[in-house]
DNA sequence: GCAGATGGACAAGTAACTTGTCGAAGCCTA
DNA sequence: TAGGCTTCGACAAGTTACTTGTCCATCTGC
């Protein structure tokens, strides 16, 4: 992607949306490679911080990433799998496993989140950091609620 | 996604991007399907546009959207099978096959754009044209020209 | 006229999803 | 307190959009 559109100033801005998305994300995750954290994708990193905001369960956590269960499921068995959360039966449900960030979760997500801040202040020094805070409170607004047509049809 | 993050300003921003990606594509998409265009992706639309711009062969393709040759192939193969491109073997190079823009896929370009467009108008009137101008301009100031590592690894 | 680059095809593998089905466990209400 | 819906997690299989690897036909430059 990337490549200059012509003919729909539309097209252009979603392409410019998602170009700035690459754009972070790569770079973060050069350098979470090169830090130890090799292999991690930037949704394990998202998913990780929804568990830790308290999506401690695959349902949960598949409502949250609007996502179905069992995709979410296969996330946390990726995320185990790397060390960043364990599972433990839930004692009052034994429906239930929990998920919970483990120390190297909790590194990740202190590293990434550093490292997502670095760019965004390479981002504010090149155009200013209240352009940059107009710019990311026009995108909250405009993103904000969007009509929720296929939602919670999971299961 | 989509999912309010706290404790990364950084990642909040690649999320807000990420988010007004997805925003535009999904509210393209349900018209585009309303429209005769049921099961186009938005990678399609904009790989047609990169046809349309030139790039007629799935090697220069390949190159345009920065993934395989093979990649593109696929993606060629899945546009030919909706009829919005066709392929015809190129009379100066044997090895080429030259592809095409279909007139429906030329309507398809057309509608597309218009409904991106159409989003565009609606967030312009939301936050001001001019205020969505500046946005623009910033994102692209700040998404160009990105250090380009592994590029043309491509055979 | 031949070495090396390029284009396209075929094959197999992978990641991140999906749908569908299931049994075990919880909750609700009569 | 039993019956019936709901929810959780697991298993299985299918899909999509890629990837790597290999191959051969063809073009290009020296």
């Amino acid at each position: 992607m990337i490549v200059p559109m012509a003919q729909s100033s539309g097209a252009e801005l979603a392409l410019l949306l998602l170009g700035g998305f690459h754009s972070m994300v790569d770079e973060v995750n050069v350098e979470l490679a090169k830090r130890g954290h090799e292999g991690v994708r930037p949704v394990h990193e998202f998913a990780l911080r929804a568990v830790d905001a308290g999506a401690d369960t695959a349902s949960e956590l598949g409502r949250r990433l609007s996502v179905t269960k069992q995709a979410a499921a296969q996330t946390i068995a990726v995320l185990e799998g790397f060390g960043y959360v364990d599972r433990e039966p839930d004692p009052g449900d034994a429906r239930r496993k929990r998920v919970r960030v483990t120390p190297r979760g909790h590194e990740l997500m202190t590293v990434g989140g550093a490292l997502f801040d670095d760019v965004r202040s390479r981002w504010a020094a090149r155009i200013g950091p209240e352009q940059l805070e107009t710019l990311e409170a026009h995108l909250a607004r405009l993103t904000e609620r969007r009509s929720f047509t296929a939602e919670d049809l999971q299961d």
